[in-house]
DNA sequence: GGCACTTCTTGAACGTGTTCAACCCCCGGC
DNA sequence: GCCGGGGGTTGAACACGTTCAAGAAGTGCC
């Protein structure tokens, strides 16, 4: 969707550029490889307010996952972690802020347990589906608060939209994880090179259709959701597949083009060629 | 999306059944066939109260279109509607359930304004222009809140959801309108009836997407969305179009048994034959 | 008119997210 | 050793959505 620019809620001064040494640092509790923030106040981190900061992210998505979002109440997580709530706030200036800890985390964890799964598989359609299922056992343990999560993420002005600038760094790994279902593939070596670069995107898309599905879900264990996976992925395939012939050209040219000049925008991606039209 | 099951966020008894004699009285100021409710408390409706819900409605939709959702508070309502603030709880339930009236009146109004428009027009991807393009045009005084309205409408536990039962009567009235866009246009003959009887929904859908691209359009006028659907409706056209020939029967009965098992659930219709399954 | 009963109406009170002026603490410079 | 200053920390205070016990205003019945 269009519109990219955004303003953090209110707060305090945007982090100037630099994401605090962004290399590796992944601590081990976790699997985060902890690039996230951008959330809370800006950069400077001299020592244990560092600490303080972690602290009160664990705090609060270990009472997230334990009594829901909204029943979490910022009061109790300060005083769950040993601090004032004004502190709280100092470190993220907005209890939505919170949340981008999960986004990250799970965006992580899912793409290391899909790129384990579909190791030993080739075929797309299976790939593409063992890609999706793992997203759902990943995302499974949230589903009773994804609810609420999801109501934030759809918030066009807030920084959890998956189609925020903020979200970019775990969007770009969601992405990259599909490049690789699709490059890993029998199929890529058979399609243009133009289409396996928007491709990954697609899919990309694909899987927030999913979890939009997911989000509504209400059956038990998400059944109905992961049925939709088994279905929808073949056909995804077959779709894929058959753009290959000559044919489907006009539909594919079009489809191309659409995709490239309202979607990719969208999320972050510079239109590649834009003739300067009028 | 599954689940449809939900709860009233805590308020009174379901209004049982019958929704208010709902056959003509529509008030001419606003042109709603005020069917809706549901919102707030249930149905005794005895006399002058009535005026009173309505001046709190009305109030409220004023207010919200001046000063945006957030900004206007329930004590400003109530206050600049001469009530107390329990007097506006004791008609709706909850703030969100004040949007409810824009959510109706809109898709009232669209469709009345989508009919005229497209009523010389027979080729089909112009009829599905005008009726895409009539509802930005009727949405675009509300563009710049329909952020807000869009967060709670993306809750899957609110009433707001477009997907929700609450919001099946404006749900059914949009439906319906693409119905005739279909039935009114050179397309529709020449296609098999199940086809006809499912494409309704899958542009209701359509408009959803275009919805979803809207509420995240930042750019002057919302051009964006409006060139989104200048080009997406001839390859919708072409789409449905090709659907015919033979060579695409196989994906075609694909995309049918998808919308007919996952999607035409999710939005209220009883998926139509179900085999005892164990 | 008086009584029981339901429907409306009120405003104080509660719990929440968020803000802010003040304070603490530590570290470098003298 | 002390002083200055800035990052870190505090908790009272604010504004908001929502609840609730109490009462007012009808309404039907005798």
């Amino acid at each position: 969707m269009p519109g990219n620019d955004r303003e953090r809620p209110d707060g305090g001064p945007v982090g100037s550029g630099d994401v605090e040494s962004a290399s590796d640092r992944n601590d081990p509790g976790t699997g985060v490889p902890a690039a996230e923030l951008a959330g809370g106040r800006a950069q400077p981190k001299t020592d244990k307010s560092e600490a303080t900061r972690a602290l009160i992210l664990e705090t609060a998505m270990r009472m997230f996952q334990e009594r829901g979002y909204e029943k979490t109440t910022m009061r109790a997580i300060a005083a769950e972690a040993g601090v004032s709530v004004g502190n709280a706030y100092y470190y993220f200036s907005a209890k939505e802020f919170l949340i981008q800890g999960f986004y990250d985390r799970m965006t992580y964890d899912h793409a290391a347990d899909a790129r384990k799964r579909m190791a030993n598989t080739r075929d797309f359609a299976t790939r593409l589906e063992i890609a999706l299922n793992s997203w759902l056992d990943t995302a499974a343990p949230y589903h009773e608060f994804s609810a609420q999560f999801f109501r934030t993420a759809a918030d066009p002005t807030s920084s959890l939209s998956p189609f925020s600038n903020e979200s970019h760094p775990a969007r770009a790994t969601a992405v990259e994880l599909f490049r690789e279902v699709l490059q890993g593939s029998e199929l890529a070596p058979k399609l243009d090179a133009e289409l396996v670069e928007l491709l990954p995107d697609v899919l990309w898309l694909h899987l927030m259709v999913v979890v939009l599905y997911w989000v509504f879900d209400r059956t038990e264990d998400t059944e109905r959701t992961r049925e939709f996976v088994r279905r929808s992925t073949p056909m995804a395939a077959r779709v894929i597949n058959l753009s290959r012939y000559r044919i489907f050209r006009p539909i594919v040219r079009d489809a191309k083009g659409l995709i490239q000049d309202f979607i990719l925008p969208t999320i972050g991606k510079t239109a590649v060629k834009q003739p300067p039209a009028e």
